[in-house]
DNA sequence: CAGTTCAATGACAGTTGTGCGACAGTCCGG
DNA sequence: CCGGACTGTCGCACAACTGTCATTGAACTG
């Protein structure tokens, strides 16, 4: 979850139809149409994997998966390669500029999806990883199970995603409103305080008995999961 | 990320746009309608950054960039640009008079967040930078947590603010006016001598046992983060 | 050195933010 | 159609935080 990933294309109906389905999967996608606009992004953004169409308008596909092997900060960025049928003979030439997987247009669209993600465990695995573990704490993803202290702990799928998303991040102080956007939903009427009751139930279920709480409270700006849970 | 942003701009619907979308990213947004306005702004304030129309009532953008150039504070502060498609062709005299970079109207909200951020981690690395460092002392934005030779220091939110405005200026001098109107925000009618009792609390949560003291009073003036902390 | 100005400190009251229990509406499976 | 699980909102209590003031102390001035 919340990967971000970059494709760079210029037919926009692929791009629209890319963005759908892989932010369906909970990646952030952004998109651009020209490859010198895409070394500008990767020059200021950091980003978990790259979709590099092979024929762009600007900087071509092969030049730009050479620059970003080329460049310390992403050389070992992810890059899928999407080619036409017709360049399907270049993939050799492809791969080899240093590109970690190909895709050839058409796709179907499951085993596109399935291949980003296939990719991205590889090589970002705390971010598709399917169980997250901190200290005693367990979150499963596929299962959907939680465990604390070796006991299966019931939640809610609301809290459930909240502390996914919590997690995922461990230490880094997310505002009520930014919990609102990742775990409710981007275009939600929700009010900021029931962030609050949610989190108090996702404690109590959290810790029972005397056990420490993995949830940080800071006063004026919002929840963190505790980056120390379990280490001290 | 906490930057302090100015933007000149006449048209009312551009500055709500840009502001809700930069105040997003946790930027601080002030905005002016008029070019004399701004300068004056200017003069008595510090900002990170600032978003210049290119024509405006009062006194011209072009023309307010020079003089930003000129005076020796803001010579170096950075300038971007906010051209209709019609003035394309004068952006050279743009970059010419001194903007770092131009923008022009209409633009895709994204790439305009992507710009000014480049533009910032760019010019003043220690704003947008996460973690700030001095000596012992170490300030983290995302997980909001301050350290002192290696002990978690708890701030009140305040202090916090005040402590990271502070070290993102190592030895700069803020009027306690000048703190007011950054820490607490603009339109807050409040004692200045409260800030004496703030920087007196920040003090005494910084500085347990024998440590030196980061910050310093100066008299008549203001206070101000140490430059020399830690390095002697 | 005495007087004046400005900063530090401790106390206090007012304000704000968070935790918690209660309750009602909604959704879904049986 | 009913019951249970889940979710959003309220109101209250409490603790944390903040602004002001009075007093003390330090630094500058002539």
């Amino acid at each position: 979850m919340s990967a971000r990933l970059l494709i760079v294309e210029d037919e926009e109906a692929l791009i629209l139809l890319i963005r759908y389905n892989l932010e369906a999967e909970g990646y952030q996608v952004e998109a651009v149409e020209r490859g010198d606009e895409a070394e500008l992004r990767l020059a200021e953004e950091t980003y978990d994997l790259v979709l590099l169409d092979w024929m762009l308008p600007g900087t071509s596909g092969i030049e730009l998966c050479r620059r970003i092997r080329a460049r310390r900060e992403t050389a070992s960025l992810p890059v899928i390669m999407l080619t036409a049928r017709g360049e399907e003979a270049e993939r050799v030439r492809g791969l080899a500029t240093g590109a970690d997987d190909y895709i050839v247009k058409p796709f179907s669209v499951p085993e596109f999806v399935a291949r980003v993600k296939a990719l991205l465990r590889r090589s970002r695995p705390e971010v598709a990883a399917s169980v997250l573990i901190a200290g005693d704490l367990e979150l499963d993803r596929d299962s959907h199970r939680v465990r604390r202290a070796g006991r299966d702990v019931h939640l809610g799928p609301l809290e459930f995603r909240l502390l996914e998303f919590l997690m995922q991040a461990p230490g880094r102080v997310h505002t009520r409103e930014q919990l609102l956007n990742a775990v409710w939903g981007r275009d939600v009427y929700i009010d900021e305080r029931t962030v609050d009751v949610h989190v108090g139930r996702l404690r109590k279920a959290l810790n029972p008995g005397r056990l420490s709480d993995p949830i940080r409270t800071v006063r004026g700006a919002g929840y963190a999961f505790s980056e120390t849970f379990g280490t001290g």
